[in-house]
This record gives structure tokens, sequence and C-alpha cells, in this order.
DNA sequence: GATATGACGCAAA
DNA sequence: GTTTGCGCCATAT
């Protein structure tokens, strides 16, 4: 798998009505430190289905500038999500990805390893 | 291979 | 609260 499919994969995962982060993004996907990466792969996300306007700066800020920073916002808002002043309500919003983690099975103690 | 570019993030001032 | 500097790393040229 490539690497902007990850990324892309992972950012599909964002219900509507929350959102997430560059770093967080890249973190989930497998791929830490590659924040700034995330946004390339989203560079033409609209065109290929992606809800790009729930990634966010950390802090849940808009780093977008001009029109398409107005246009992400509306796109938020259109979906319920609230902002205070310049930044989305992260304690509200923000998606907690689901942890893939082993099943911590009733009378598995999951020996060494 | 070498450089430049960013929708980043964080620590420091 | 703000600005600055720097580390980061996939793509583009």
């Amino acid at each position: 798998m490539g690497y902007f499919e990850e990324i892309r994969k992972t950012v599909a995962r964002i219900p509507r009505g929350r959102v997430s982060t560059y770093g967080e993004v890249a973190r989930v996907a497998g791929y830490p430190r590659t924040a700034r990466q995330v946004a390339w792969a989203l560079r033409d996300g609209s065109l290929l289905g992606i809800p790009w306007q729930r990634v966010l700066g950390s802090g849940g800020r808009i780093l977008l500038r001009g029109r398409y920073g107005r246009m992400q916002r509306e796109l938020l808002e259109g979906e319920g999500v609230r902002f205070a002043g310049d930044r989305v309500e992260m304690a509200r919003h923000a998606f907690t990805f689901p942890v893939k983690a082993p099943r911590v099975g009733t009378a598995r103690i999951d020996g060494n390893r």
C-alpha cells in the first residue's frame, strides 16, 4: 500500500461532525511525524471524495488560507461542527480513532510477546 | 543525487 | 496571547 492510500483511508474513517488533526492522522495511519505530508495527500481530496475538511491543524485550527479556508469552515459548520473563535471546539468534536488493539479476551493472558 | 516546497508541530522567547 | 526557529519527511523539479 502506498503512503497516500494509507493516509486517505485514515481520513475517510473520520465520521461526519467529527474532526481530527494532521499529526493525529499521520500517527494513526502508521507514519508518525509526517503531518506535513498528510496535507499533500489531501490536496485533491475533494476530487477523491475524501472528507478533507475534517482534518485540522493542532488545537483545531484551520490552516488553509484564503477561500479554501473559508470553504472548509463552511463545510464543517454545515455538518454541525461548532467553532470557538477561529478554532473548532475540539473537546466536543475531536474524533478518537478506535484502537485496533488485540482483544483483551477474558481468560487470555497474552503470555509473552 | 541535490534542492526546494509545504493545508505541520512544538518548544522557546 | 504572539512570533520565531527548527526538525520533520514525501513529492516536485
